[in-house]
RNA sequence: GCCAGCGUAGCUCAAUCGGAAGAGCAACUGACUUGUAAUCAGUAGGUUGCCAGUUCGAUUCUGGCCGCUGGCUCCA
């Protein structure tokens, strides 16, 4: 007999070898009936499963991420089964069960179209109506290869040959066979055939690696409920909606040229009025917390790209080097080399440290054609890039300020939900500096994020080439995450430009460093921005913050004197003077997303007022020009998401 | 870079089987002077991404290149 524990805290003796189902039975016949999977001593096991040790058992029903999963994971077996079935000599890859969804990497003869989905589908149908029981079976690695070997299928074989346990699972449906952890559903019928869409199709090599034959991938999605796919469709439409390179477009903020280059921002007047306002922010703050400006030059001869080790760990991200008078220099790929070289200029006391020295610095990196995308991945871009020159003593206090500097100035954005990472050092060579050291640095900054209590992963081998990191990641719309903030310990440029400063002792000592950046770069965040916002951003940041609309041309001279007056108070205004009607003007400005709409006519010229629309529609009746700015100051001041307050 | 798809006017999109490139919006001109999401009329706008090829004839078929989209990989 062996001890289940129940989440209640209640234990039972149960038959060591009965599967979770039986256990199941045992605490409840409808339990059992609505159950998906289980839960036992942290991980997810299939029903059919037995157990075998004593435990925390938690029974999974329906309704929570767990039963999405193994649902999910089924939807992608029928999905492999479907088309194995449709189209012979496929051998099958992977097809786990994602956040949104499920995918199955198949190597199938002839590629595949969006087309072809259709007919997967069909044939999905069939296998869910046929309500195939779905059948789990252990047997040992050499049974198991025997029966891959059998069916054809390199790609098991050589998972199998990863697996150190002895004995592994299969799953049975009908003819088809997975090897496989689980769990799945008891059935294919367990699916409903209308929450369950197929969604693209896309190229995806074998284990990640691109020596590796490429295989395709069908994504699809799968829910409980026809209501909840339904509501999941609409959810990427929105998401479409929102997407900033639709948005940069409409809203006339940037544009990406093919004369130009991919990857490579233009800025136009409003985008540019956007990021102006975001660096002025960003450079009052930095006044704030003691940061001294700095400007560096955009290239740099080959010298200082060696020592700094970019050469060497870095150069597939860098560009060829141009000819200047017999020497190479190279676009900088990041700014902390020059930094440095201002450091250097002359001595340091430790009394001067910390030295937080920061500036808007463009560089450019070689990034492949098939990543970029839009704003959030180009080639050239502007870090927010600062670095923190310390004593060892400083760096936990100094670690733990740019933490909280960071979270603070996303917060003002209006950024809430962060993935937090812990990046730890490069795998193979990638890395420079002696591994005591990488531990030392990476407990300096473990302690920083746990004093803060907040959650965060382990990115393992994620770390810069010259130390690890913290990263934050903001979520766009469609789900992706996106790194804006990153904070780098780094011991090795120190080193390399052999810093000093002189400590109490007379003595010269190696100062601490530590890279940052707090928004990424100017270019990522105000795409997450704009997908944030959906292009109608908060009035502090809006580029046009009001438009003033005469109802007739008689009123022009009027709006342009509000629209002056305006502007003396710091509020960005323009006056819509073309020859169209209010209607008209109205319409524009909406999907301008503009925040205050100011209808100016006869009352309003003659009271001195303006008649205020908000972009949500609403109409805030009449105000007086005075209080419009007084009010629309106070709202810019306090960086409010409210677009007005009567 | 790799796999798949796509590229027609500033924007959104049509064009049958390979047979005279079109519409709406935007722009421009004129009229209208309007009270909370599109006033009316007219004008102009094209090397169908670029370069080759097949053909009597190519937006359409083929090849190469550029760019974009979804992924893989990588990162701010």
């Amino acid at each position: 007999m062996i001890r289940i524990t129940l989440p209640d805290g209640s234990v039972r003796e149960v038959k060591r070898g009965a599967s979770f189902l039986e256990v199941a039975e045992g605490i409840g016949p409808r339990l059992a009936k609505a159950a998906v999977c289980v839960r036992f001593n942290g991980e997810l096991h299939d029903l059919r499963e037995a157990a075998l040790v004593d435990g925390d058992l938690a029974v999974i029903g329906p309704g929570g991420p767990e039963a999405l999963q193994t649902l999910r994971h089924t939807a992608s077996h029928v999905m492999a089964q479907a088309v194995k079935r449709r189209f012979p000599g496929v051998q099958l890859g992977i097809g786990p069960a994602i956040e949104e969804g499920f995918y199955y990497d198949l190597d199938l003869p002839t590629p595949l179209a969006e087309e072809d989905l259709a007919q997967i589908a069909e044939e999905m149908r069939g296998i869910i109506a046929a309500d195939l029981p779905i059948v789990r079976r252990e047997m040992t690695k050499a049974e198991a290869r025997t029966l891959f070997e059998g069916r054809g299928e390199t790609y098991k074989l050589e998972l199998l040959a990863d697996i150190e346990d002895d004995v592994v699972s299969i799953f049975e449906q009908g003819e088809f066979v997975d090897l496989c952890r689980g769990p799945h559903l008891r059935s294919t019928g367990g699916l409903r055939p209308d929450a369950v869409k197929l969604l693209s199709v896309a190229g995806a090599y074998w284990r990640g690696d691109e020596a590796r034959p490429m295989l395709q991938r069908i994504y699809g999605t799968a829910w409980e409920r026809a209501k909840d796919l339904e509501q999941y469709l609409w959810r990427l439409e929105e998401a479409a909606k929102r997407d900033h390179r639709k948005l940069g477009k409409d809203l006339d903020l940037f544009s990406i040229h093919e004369e130009g280059g991919a990857g490579l921002i233009c800025w136009h007047p409003k985008g540019a009025r956007l990021r102006r306002t975001i660096e002025e922010f960003w450079y009052a703050e930095h006044d704030r917390q003691g940061y001294d400006i700095v400007a560096t030059p955009h290239i740099g001869k080959s010298q200082l790209w060696a020592t700094s080790g970019h050469l060497d760990f870095y150069r597939e991200n860098m560009y060829s080097p141009m000819d200047i008078d017999g020497a190479d220099y190279y676009v900088k790929p990041m700014n902390c080399p020059y930094q440095i070289l201002i450091y250097k200029t002359r001595g340091h006391s430790y009394r001067e440290l910390p030295i937080r020295m920061a500036e808007l610095g463009t560089v450019y990196r070689y990034e492949r054609s098939g990543v970029l995308h839009g704003l959030l991945r180009v080639r050239g871009f502007t870090i927010d890039d600062g670095h923190i020159i310390c004593r060892p003593d400083q760096v936990d206090a100094e670690i733990r300020g740019v933490y909280e500097f960071s979270v603070n100035m996303l917060s003002a954005f209006g950024f809430r939900d962060f993935d937090i990472y812990l990046a730890t050092r490069p795998h193979a060579g990638k890395a420079v500096g002696e591994p005591e050291r990488w531990e030392q640095a990476t407990a300096a900054l473990r302690a920083a994020l746990d004093a803060h209590g907040l959650p965060y992963k382990v990115d393992d081998g994620g770390g810069a080439f010259y130390g690890p990191k913290i990263d934050i990641k903001v979520r766009d719309t469609l789900g992706r995450a996106w790194q804006c903030s990153t904070i780098q310990f780094d011991f090795n440029l120190p080193e390399r430009f052999d810093m000093t400063y002189i400590g109490e002792d007379g003595a010269e000592h190696r100062p601490y460093m530590v890279h940052r950046a707090l928004l990424g770069s100017l270019e990522r965040f105000i795409g997450c921005l704009i997908e944030h916002y959906g292009g109608a951003f908060p009035v502090w940041l809006a580029p046009v913050q009001a438009v003033v609309i005469p109802i007739a041309d008689r009123h022009n001279a009027y709006a342009a004197d509000v629209a002056q007056r305006l502007r003396n108070a710091g509020l960005r205004a323009v006056v819509d003077d073309t020859s169209e009607r209010m209607n008209s003007k109205i319409r524009a400005a909406q999907l301008d997303k503009i925040p205050y709409m100011l209808v100016v006519g006869d009352r309003e010229a003659e009271a001195g007022a303006v008649a205020l629309r908000l972009r949500n529609g609403e109409d805030a009746g009449a105000v007086p020009v005075k209080a419009f700015i007084d009010t629309a100051n106070s709202i810019v001041r306090s960086k409010s998401a409210e677009n007005w307050q009567a």
